[in-house]
DNA sequence: ATCAATTAGAGCTTTACTTCA
DNA sequence: TATGAAGTAAAGCTCTAATTG
């Protein structure tokens, strides 16, 4: 599946140095992320409202111009160019600022144009060394993502495919594919990294409770009275083999013997639900 | 071919300031 | 003169395409 070799095993060793060197092996396997939320997520955020500036038409028309145009697409014809003033790597305008949201609600017709304008690119046609940064359409990134649901490596003839298609590159395919695993990973890496500090939490927790259980047993040991009427202990009877907690069965008579001789698993985790999506 | 680390451009939000009714 | 609304610019932040080794 997507994970093949790039398996994000993350391995924690606890070790307890005074309990025979007991270490506790994490071997988190990743599993798929939900890849919607986080390539998406920046076309969901945007909240500016422009206002149109009585005082300054120019300015005013200047930028509700602007707001219309994708940044991620070449003018139609050489005016947008000379308009725009800029070429990038890719040829493609990417120095106007302007609301996503708003760009991707203009009509389909000025899209497909402005679509058309982002492909047939080529290297050698800007001179300019200045590294324009392309911002892919949210058609291409919605087919990228596809593409990276179903295999999240490409061999070449799956690059020059999609390439193809998405009138890119092979080399921003691959670039694309190599981010967004790279996006997978860390995503991956800050899940884990929650559960881990949950486990820990937990651990915390388990500890402090054992050590006011065993401080409560010293306290009866050393009243003797106490001590003398006191049953058995009921609890912390390690099983040397399972390595747990097992309960003697003549611990108390009014639980179910069955139940008692079943080794008590001791289990940190247990609140710790390891997030998986 | 792929990765990790890094760079840098673009777009968004926040904030401080100005202008004006 | 004080006040609030609206606009603007700059700083800072996040995201991500692209580069480097």
């Amino acid at each position: 599946m997507m994970f093949g070799k790039e398996d994000l095993g993350l391995s924690l060793s606890l070790g307890f140095s005074q309990a025979h060197h007991h270490s506790l092996q994490l071997n988190l396997r990743p599993s798929l992320i939900p890849s919607s939320a986080d390539s998406c997520s920046s076309f969901h955020k945007s909240s500016c409202n422009h206002v149109s500036t009585p005082s300054d038409p120019f300015r005013t028309e200047t930028r509700s111009f602007l707001r219309g145009i994708d940044v991620n697409s070449l003018p139609s014809t050489v005016d947008c160019e000379e308009e725009a003033g800029v070429s990038s790597p890719n040829s493609t305008i990417s120095s106007v600022s302007g609301k996503r949201s708003e760009r991707e609600a203009i009509n389909g017709d000025e899209i497909d144009i402005e679509r058309a304008c982002s492909r047939g690119i080529s290297d050698d046609e800007d001179g300019d060394t200045s590294r324009k940064k392309l911002r892919l359409s949210k058609d291409q990134s919605a087919i990228l993502e596809e593409s990276f649901k179903e295999h999240n490596t490409l061999n070449p003839k799956q690059k020059m495919g999609l390439a193809k298609q998405l009138g890119l590159r092979p080399r921003q395919v691959e670039v694309w594919f190599q981010n967004r695993r790279a996006r997978t990973k860390l995503k991956q890496t800050e899940v884990d990294c929650e559960f881990l500090k949950r486990c820990c939490e937990n651990l915390t927790e388990e500890n402090r409770r054992l050590q006011k259980e065993v401080q409560e047993l010293r306290a009866l040991k050393l009243s003797p009275q106490l001590y003398m009427q006191m049953t058995p202990p009921t609890t912390l009877t390690m099983c040397p083999s399972c390595e747990r907690v097992a309960v003697p069965p003549n611990a108390s008579p009014t639980v179910d013997p069955r139940a008692l001789r079943r080794p008590v698993p001791i289990n940190p985790w247990a609140h710790a639900v390891r997030p998986r999506s």
